[in-house]
DNA sequence: GCTGAAAGAATAATCTC
DNA sequence: GAGATTATTCTTTCAGC
């Protein structure tokens, strides 16, 4: 699975529109629209590519409220543990193990603080979790898609 | 800007597949592609869709080391300063202003262990910035794309 | 990797409810 | 206003080179 400098310029083009055209990339890259396609085809096969998606913004679809919550479990609590109980709940959209006193870190949405309030009392009766630390977002800075670096 | 089921059907689906055909969309809510189309235009034009990108594995591109670091800040920082300073770093991927004892967290993108820490550093001398915790992510567990509520 | 051709998709105009 | 249909142009995709 090598990638070259070509490869890495269809990606951030993709990143930037997923829906360009296989030709208008390969007018920016010099390649015609079926060696395109063949790159593009190969890298999701690697999986380089993971998928094509739309970005919303949350709030308009009902998403207001959100939440980065820190989860403190007990001693033999396993990685996979923690996937398949934040799997679970449909608020979580990100979840990782993380170094330093927590042991993971979840990313919530919810409808509003009720509904983050009550999707995290879920989270905290996992069997697992000892405690959590929760930060509140205020206000989203920055959120970029996965950049490539040119 | 009042969607329907329908629309949110639509924005599921282009979640789902960012490059779908408008015909296969159609097929799957009972419109034409052109009426698809209509609407999908207009939850661009509306801000709903903020646009369509392609999902990368991160380490297939060099990015092998993530880190969320909460932010401790100066009394009079704003949240403006904290989007101007993290946005001058590349490997900001997110940013997000919180409650709690920080002030904000930010989402860090690196290469490896000593590019995070040169990043951090950078941050760090921000002349707001106070201190610093960091959490550097052992493993990603769970990391959807926004989900649209059927 | 390219070109060329057939099938399919996007898009704008027009018409109907 | 919202959707269907039609017609043109552009894309995708699969050959063969």
């Amino acid at each position: 699975m090598q990638m070259d400098a070509v490869d890495q310029r269809i990606i951030a083009l993709l990143v930037a529109d997923a829906r360009s055209s296989y030709a208008e990339i390969g007018a920016r890259v010099s390649l015609s629209a079926p060696a395109v396609k063949r790159r593009v085809d190969r890298l999701r096969a690697d999986g380089v590519i993971k998928g094509f998606t739309a970005v919303i913004e949350p709030a308009a679809v009902g998403w207001t409220t959100e939440a980065f919550v820190e989860l403190f479990c007990t001693g033999r609590t396993t990685p996979a543990q923690i996937t398949v109980a934040t799997r679970r709940h449909p608020e979580v959209v990100g979840a990782y193990t993380v170094s330093g006193q927590a042991d993971a870190l979840v990313h919530l949405r919810a409808a509003d603080i009720g509904h983050l309030e009550q999707a995290l009392e879920r989270l905290r009766a996992e069997p697992f979790v000892t405690s959590t630390r929760s930060m509140v977002v205020l206000s989203r800075l920055v959120e970029t898609p996965t950049a490539v670096p040119l």
